[in-house]
RNA sequence: GGGCGAUUAGCUCAGCGGUAGAGCGUCCCCUUUACACGGGGAGGGCCGGCGGUUCGAAUCCGUCAUCGCCCA
């Protein structure tokens, strides 16, 4: 038989993807509009950053969401994934202020609106890559939909929800401890601090009794804030230090005086249990200055380097004075960045005898997620959301199974992150971002309104004048972006969109950003949809390397799928090779490409199965249509079970989130059932009046139930069978109720899978050529199947002998094969040795059916399987002694 | 310190109450007219340790160990 010559033998991802791609954007497939009379399923699709690029975490991620949207629609749901692009502050800030220093310029010297200018051209030339990118992935989000954080109806969204927040006293303007990057020279969320561990030194640090006494040792690993210490803390049950609580001490080489206070928030097996009490750079002394109601100077500004020290509160003359003299002992430290500052201020303490101990120590530095910066916690007058009346309903909502996370452990991360939320600091020194809607007066008084023309307006009511200059920063972008299920729907306009896909159904995310991303969309979602912004969240695993090691540049271990995986395995490789590692067992994914090379060499192989379909020479009935039942051999019975329960699973799998096991599933089927038994059980003779229609049915089905995952090559072969309508993209999910099932025929043939594979052990350990003539024994269910049998066993003659029990019988066929051609003494101990591990099974297998406790404990079928084994075992074992005893 | 997860063949992982499976890798055989990006076969594991529950545990419970992540 030929195969059809305008098919190419192997499967050619470059070249199908692409026009296939561009055949679904023309036919439109991916667009939908509201349409009530079909059950809505909308997800939003995270925005990536406009200077971002694909890489293996997007694709761990968007993956799942094409599947499921492309699932969905094939189920005839109104299936729309909404795409979008967050303009991302920090990371395009970061981007132009380094193209600007390549031309010898800053971003102040630029001004504000060229600078403003320049980032929508970088946007308009760079930021539809990564679009580019997930379409090479076969990404079909309804592009026509596509918003931008920066879009007018989304400034207008944040503008609105700014105001009510505002208005509602939720939104104040305080000075508290910030993240303060100095690199990025902005303020950083808690959410966007990571704790970095770093080896450095314990340095135990002496502070003397006022009244010259013995004084205090604390232990410290930032001796350079000291110049801002206001007391030295100890906890109140600590033994060594309860008589010193109340008297003062005075700072080295500041000579300032300070009390020793004490605080439950003190560890005492930290160093020697005291410590220094700097509020304005740490986020536990801020705690402990608060609770304490101490002072707060500032001595690091916002470059990072030794200041003149700034107290912000009570300066009464006599402090005035005291500020005076410090200044000016701490003259040689002002204007060091904080790290020369520290090795200063160590050897100064070292020289003046203060310094009784330093000991290598590892601790954790707070450092930007974007900049890798180490952040200076600074005490600053910024803009902040109170969190607590927020985050209160949208503990309720998990709470009350009102959204599920999957897995479910993930809700627990979502819980305890906002059980124990502080007040978010949503003000940002950025130029590129959405402007806080505030003015002030010239005495500062704050107007918050939608644009200058209204906050004027406002002014004069208020404060009788309209001279007024804006806030100058920017907003978070999570600010905006916790808008996203709602804003990128038209609000605050009600548009049809929000009426009909609001709330979502799922939103798809990495569990790093639950708390920073989705409990803030969450919150919001509440806030002013009056209802959850989606009932599922559905959390990737996060993609390492095989050693289990972040994937990173500076590794050099990263994986681009642009560069490493599509052009090799494909999209629908990369896809399903991905898919394939994904667990809802595990929170991470050691990626293996070994994985996507398997899936690429399954396309193919589906390819070729194809090639053989359209090839045979009696042809293929139109679409769906199946032979009658009576002329279904016990091979296409079998497939057409095994087609059902194969469909049956991958739904499952889908609706549950397990897309590993959907994938695997799709895997096990297409290849070993289809390709491996089916396929070849159609050369045998008697095989061939059905098979054309079977195969061109089954494989219709199961690309159908493969598009989500592999979307390409599923639809290339679809179109290349007989098919109905345009696309499979549109095509409806294969229904199993159209799938007949046949238990007993199934049965029958995995008898013979049995037997075959029996047959083709003992040529292979025999070294029987095919040609060599064979007799088989042959379990007498199977008797009318020998010709199917002696094909797929490959045997050129065959005598078949039946036998009325069917367990294990393979010794029967070993004898017969072996007669002729093997070495009657290694025949010999061979039996020798099957018959000692017969024996062995079978008297395991008597020992369990003796015991009354498996008897009367055991269900029914296991009992009645573990008698079927032990029958087994025997009758080999009779078949092996007349063997045996013939020889002998 | 608290929480979560992982620990099964050389590697990556399934199995999740009836004493073990896949792919890759290894070894052997086969160019059989869909496919060598293929087909067939073999070898390889006291299922991290120790207790407990059970007639029976890789599987459930407890505990310890190692690794990873998150939060302090």
């Amino acid at each position: 038989m030929n195969a059809r010559p305008d098919l190419p033998k192997n499967y050619d991802p470059a070249e199908v993807e692409p026009r296939l791609y561009a055949r679904s954007t023309a036919l439109g497939v991916f667009h939908e509009d509201p349409d009530p009379a079909r059950p809505p399923f909308i997800i939003s699709m995270p925005p990536p950053n406009i200077t971002g690029r694909a890489h293996l975490g997007h694709a761990s991620t968007y993956t799942p969401m094409d599947i499921l949207t492309r699932y969905h629609r094939m189920l005839g749901e109104n299936a729309d994934w909404i795409p979008g692009q967050d303009h991302a502050a920090i990371a395009t800030e970061a981007v132009l202020v380094r193209e600007l220093a390549q031309e010898g310029k800053t971003r102040e010297g630029l001004g504000r609106k060229r600078y403003l200018e320049r980032a929508w051209e970088w946007r308009a030339q760079y930021g539809d890559i990564i679009n580019q990118q997930f379409a090479r992935l076969g990404y079909g989000p309804d592009w026509e939909r596509e918003r931008f954080t920066l879009d007018p109806g989304l400034s207008a969204a944040v503008t609105k929800v700014f105001i009510e927040l505002y208005n509602d006293g939720l939104i104040y303007r305080g000075t508290r401890l910030v993240n303060w990057d100095p690199e990025a020279q902005s303020t950083l969320s808690d959410a966007e601090v990571e704790n970095e561990p770093l080896d450095t030194f314990l340095w135990n640090i002496c502070y003397r009794a006022d009244d010259g006494g013995e004084g205090i040792v604390i232990a410290t690993t930032r001796p350079e804030t000291f110049l801002a210490d206001v007391a030295v803390a100890v906890h109140p049950d600590d033994e060594r230090y309860r008589h010193l609580i109340g008297t003062k001490v005075v700072l080295p080489l500041v000579y300032r005086s300070i009390p020793i206070i004490a605080d439950e928030a003190v560890q005492s097996a930290f160093g020697t249990g005291a410590v220094k009490v700097t509020p304005a750079h740490d986020q536990t002394d801020y705690e402990i200055g608060t609770r304490h109601g101490l002072p707060m100077p500032t001595v690091i500004d916002f470059n990072g380097r030794i200041s003149a020290p700034l107290w912000r509160y009570d300066e009464t003359p006599a402090r005035r004075a005291t500020i005076d003299a410090q200044t000016d002992r701490m003259r040689a430290y002002i204007g060091l960045d904080r790290f020369e500052a520290r090795r200063r201020i160590v050897d100064d303490l070292r020289a003046a005898g203060v310094l009784v101990k330093e000991e290598p120590y590892q601790t954790n530095v707070p450092t930007s997620s974007r900049s890798h910066a180490v952040i200076e916690p600074l005490l600053s007058l910024q803009w902040f959301v109170k969190m607590d009346s927020l985050a209160k309903p949208a503990l309720d909502a998990y709470r009350s199974g009102a959204i599920r996370f999957v897995p479910e452990r993930f809700g627990r991360t979502y819980e305890h992150g906002l059980e124990r939320i502080r007040d978010w600091n949503i003000s940002r020194q950025i130029w590129w971002g959405h402007p806080l809607p505030v003015w002030y007066t010239p005495n500062d008084d704050v107007v918050v309104a939608e644009n200058e023309a209204a906050a004027r307006r406002l002014a004069g009511e208020k404060y009788g004048t309209t001279k007024l200059r804006r806030d100058p920063d920017t907003l978070d972008t999570w600010f905006s972006s916790g808008l996203w299920p709602f804003s990128i729907l038209g609000w605050p306009e009600r548009t049809p969109e929000l009426e009909h896909w609001y709330p979502n159904q799922v939103m798809v995310t990495s569990f790093d950003i639950i708390f920073l991303w989705v409990a803030r969309m969450v919150m919001l979602g509440l806030r002013f949809m009056h209802d959850i912004p989606f009932s599922t969240v559905f959390v990737t695993p996060l993609v390492f390397d095989m050693e289990g090691r972040k994937m990173s540049k500076s590794l050099g271990n990263a994986i681009d799928p642009m560069t490493d995986l599509v052009p090799l395995y494909g999209a629908d490789g990369t896809r399903f090779g991905l898919v394939r590692q994904m667990r809802l067992e595990s929170q991470e994914l050691r990626f293996d490409t070994r994985q996507c090379d398997e899936a690429k060499r399954f396309c193919t192989k589906l390819w070729n199965a194809l090639r053989y379909t359209v090839a045979l020479e009696e042809g293929l009935p139109p679409a769906g249509v199946l032979p009658k039942t009576e002329a279904l051999t016990v091979a296409d019975r079998w497939i057409l079970t095994e087609l059902r329960r194969c469909i049956e699973t991958v739904s499952a799998s889908y609706d549950g989130f397990a897309f590993g096991v959907a994938a695997d599933t799709l895997l096990q089927f297409g290849w070993y059932r289809l390709c491996d038994w089916y396929v070849e059980a159609t050369k045998a003779p008697g095989g061939k009046e059905t098979r054309g229609a079977v195969l061109s049915f089954v494989l219709n089905a199961f690309v159908r139930a493969m598009h989500p995952i592999a979307p390409f090559v599923s639809e290339e072969i679809w179109l290349t069978l007989p098919h109905d309508g345009a696309t499979i993209v549109t095509a409806s999910w294969p229904d199993v109720a159209e799938i007949p099932e046949f238990p007993d025929d199934a049965a029958t043939f995995r008898a013979l899978i049995d037997k075959v594979e029996e047959l083709r052990a003992v040529r292979a350990e025999w070294r029987i050529p095919p040609k060599e003539a064979m007799q088989v024994a042959i379990p007498a269910t199977l008797a009318a199947e020998t010709g199917l049998v002696q094909t797929l066993a490959t045997i050129a003659r065959a005598e078949f002998i039946t036998y009325e029990n069917g367990t294990a019988g393979s010794l029967g066929d070993r004898i017969a094969a072996v007669r002729a051609v093997a070495d009657p003494v290694k025949l010999l101990e061979r039996y020798e040795r099957e018959s000692t591990r017969l024996v062995a099974e079978y008297e395991r297998s008597m020992r369990k059916l003796a015991n009354r406790g498996f008897v009367n404990n055991a269900a029914p079928d296991v009992v009645a399987a573990e008698r079927a084994k032990a029958d087994g075992f025997r009758d080999e074992l009779a078949r092996i002694r007349r063997a045996l005893d013939e020889l002998g």
